[in-house]
DNA sequence: CTGTATCCGTGTTGATACTG
DNA sequence: CAGTATCAACACGGATACAG
């Protein structure tokens, strides 16, 4: 109807706050159901469609519809069409989209740390990847510089720690010092359980292939915060 | 145990994203419609229903009561009784809850690069205060400590600079070296507007009693962020 | 495959009125 | 003042149909 697509741009169709506070703003931009896992599937790159479908099961199309057109009017996220051959479209974060990562990672930590956190939970290739850059303990040794790459669901990534963070590309993992394999939720317990990496590698939770010493101090960089008693 | 009962519920209080992913999780405890500024009202201390409705105009009072109960039910917040005589019931944070502002303020700064920011809308007492500890210059000289005390919209606080970051508290500001009186908005024009503070005063945006040249000093350490072209 | 446009059942939200 | 009850409007998710 063109009454709806009217007032879709930023009348009535959507309930607004109408509130000077940035937090509000905040919500009105991105606190629609679905919205920020759309964002958090972007932040490692531009992504197709039925990728992002594909990554959040539950979400149907007409809301993905409606959640890209929405923030791309807001200016969080745009359309671009891959140049020939591929003639693809895919989404990809402006700028400005890029940074909601640093909102992302202490909504993430702060959440981690409640007790109704369930880790058997289903969990999207993208979604671990970017929790390894939210929980790694940013006090590693400078000198300790891994060439990493991931496997992840069957999706290629490619790893390495940049002053004190983890930078993260979609990239095939070829060549990497250290190759991890596997399932997301595995590969969750890999790195956020108790158990040294050995158990899990016996276990086939991960497939782990280079210097296995590194790898296992790699993994110890990873911990879940704790629910602060109150 | 606790956890159990949260995730007992799971299926039938609301929609659940079902994803072990901590974005997911936040959005599953926080993200429902006013929740997170509840929770920013509850950010300087205790306050009752009826503070809270004052402070969150459109918000109605059944969805009120339903967002207290399950952030009570979360562990984000819990029911307190004043003692005698004020006997009063009171919403506070919990650790974890109050933990929360890290999250708010980050997605404060981002949401005010946003070019929708309209900073004629309406603002609550708390949502100012706490607009200048998330827009503070953190990289302020220490040995600028100012004694500093606001009136807003009748509301009083007392605030001072503590390593880097505005310390504030709900209290008179009888004896402070500065004081701020005024309205929310006309606040907000005098802090993040570029005009003198002097300008201010003379138009009646705001009333200052103390060092005007301290005063001066402090409100050029706010500024709100610009929206990053792309 | 990549969306867009429907309808439909259901749950969520918001305004008003109401009770202790 | 501190909520509860009721009800209408809307958003969401599922299904389906359809277009490029």
């Amino acid at each position: 109807m063109q009454s709806e697509k009217i007032t879709a741009d930023y009348g009535k169709l959507r309930r607004w706050y109408r509130d000077a506070c940035g937090t509000a703003l905040a919500m009105d931009l991105i606190g629609e159901r679905w919205a920020l896992l759309i964002v958090r599937e972007l932040l490692l790159g531009p992504r197709r469609f039925g990728e992002i479908r594909g990554a959040l099961p539950g979400l149907s199309a007409n809301v993905l519809t409606q959640r890209l057109e929405g923030m791309e009017k807001a200016g969080i996220m745009r359309r671009r069409t891959l140049p020939s051959p591929a003639n693809a479209q895919v989404y990809e974060l402006t700028r400005w989209g890029y940074a909601l990562e640093e909102p992302i990672f202490a909504l993430s930590r702060w959440a981690a740390g409640s007790p109704a956190h369930d880790v058997t939970l289903p969990l999207s290739n993208t979604a671990f990847m970017l929790s390894l850059r939210t929980m790694m303990d940013p006090r590693v040794d400078p000198a300790f510089a891994p060439d990493l790459g991931f496997r992840i669901g069957g999706e290629p990534f490619r790893a390495a720690i940049v002053q004190g963070r983890l930078a993260i590309e979609r990239r095939e993992p070829e060549g990497a010092g250290i190759v991890f394999v596997g399932e997301p939720l595995k590969l969750a317990a890999t790195f956020y359980g108790p158990a040294p990496l050995a158990e899990s590698i016996r276990e086939g939770r991960v497939e782990v292939t280079g210097d296995l010493g590194q790898a296992q101090r790699f993994v110890t960089l990873f911990r879940l915060p704790a629910f602060p008693a109150d």
